[in-house]
DNA sequence: CAGCAAGTGGACGCCACCCTCCACTTGCTC
DNA sequence: GAGCAAGTGGAGGGTGGCGTCCACTTGCTG
């Protein structure tokens, strides 16, 4: 029986292919994005394509093993800002903390606002940094710093709004994505200054989140 | 001599067929957003690819023939908002509104945050627009209503994030943006509560408003 | 109503990517 | 060091989009 979750269990020159795949599917994840071409990684990683599928079935494997260190990173973060005395820059700076990881890697910024079904692996990271955040915000609030009718669901859109300015200025304007977030996080002060439109019910943010890869592929309805 | 830049000069089946591609690419485009197959769109209009090709030899043409009349519609926009006599409306509202004909058109959002080396007929709208809104900022700002350091290209960037809460939550919660322009717009009041970072310049703003439909495609360092 | 330029559509060649399959190589065990 | 399960890589079949080309059709002109 080899071959358990990870690469324990492999031949070692299995178990160093392996790891060549993940660091460079990092790598490619990073600059050109989860959808870069199997091969590309391949490539970068010095082995064929039918080593790379043997391990990783699909991308979702890969993904989730190329992004795993990052995910517990993230939740790190929120660990870390609960323990700031601080509630308002507790709360501020891991906004800002999320989005500045979004900003150093295309692919993360993906995988933070998607959720894929194999990927059981995040969802403990992922809760984990969701119940420190709702403290954050529950902290914040408390401290009369953040506005009452902020709602946890407003991160993950902050965190797609923020993914659509990089995605249109990562070359260009590299630190246009900054200026969204200062606009967002002063948005966040309290007083609430008006009203604002309702958030989305939280499974309906949930069905955004696991929207495929590819939204949707097949459509044909054969007019006439 | 035929074929005048539109249709005039056509023969009429001719014409009639051109006029249904671009409605029907005009649908596509929305539903589907500007990367849709140039098939399905010929399929929608009933007529064959060559057709389509023939009248619109690149895909930038067809898309700046079915964007025609929203761009100047939007620029329309501009211009009424600028007619409005109460300064803080008529900003909120136009940035309201380019929002909504995002929200209401996969195509156009991506068309407003990019500029295409072929579309110079969208230059004059374009234009226009841009001189309404700086006017419409600046009678803002001097109400003491639009903090002072909003700069114009600050539209784009809210338009580019608005673009990444679409893409991500179109299909799962529609109404989802309208909570990120809610934020963006309570920003946007004066006074400013903290100083923001810089906003990209305009020439770096342009640049990422020219970023190719396709990021890029070659690629092969060949590393090794 | 003849003649022809204009127009048509879809088959086709091309390319990128996906993923599988299998003849060959290699580490590990005894 | 022999034997074999594990591992390898890349050729190749499948899919899907692109854009061209050309034999056929059709409106327009005289």
């Amino acid at each position: 029986m080899t071959s358990t979750p990870d690469g324990a269990g492999l031949r070692v020159d299995a178990e160093r292919n392996r790891q060549r795949v993940v660091a460079a599917a990092r790598e490619a994840f990073a600059e050109l994005g989860i959808e870069v071409p199997m091969e590309e990684i391949a490539r970068r990683a010095g082995v064929g394509v039918g080593t790379l599928y043997r391990r990783f079935p699909t991308r979702a494997d890969l993904i989730a093993a190329a992004f795993e260190a990052k995910m517990r990173a993230q939740a790190e973060a929120a660990r870390q800002a609960v323990e700031d005395p601080d509630p308002w820059r507790a709360f501020c700076s891991y906004v800002e903390q999320m989005c500045a990881m979004q900003a150093g890697d295309r692919g993360f910024t993906t995988v933070l606002t998607m959720t894929f079904p194999t990927a059981k692996r995040f969802e403990a990271d992922r809760e984990r940094a969701y119940a420190d955040f709702a403290a954050l915000v529950e902290r914040a609030k408390a401290a009369g710093k953040l506005r009452a009718d902020f709602v946890t669901e407003d991160l993950p859109i902050f965190l797609m709004a923020n993914a659509g300015v990089l995605a249109a200025t990562a070359d260009a304007a590299p630190e246009a994505w900054r200026r969204l977030v200062g606009y967002l996080i002063q948005a966040c002060a309290a007083p609430a200054a008006q009203p604002l439109p309702d958030a989305p019910a939280p499974r309906q943010l949930y069905r955004a989140l696991l929207r495929a890869t590819h939204p949707q592929r097949d459509r044909a309805p054969a007019k006439q």
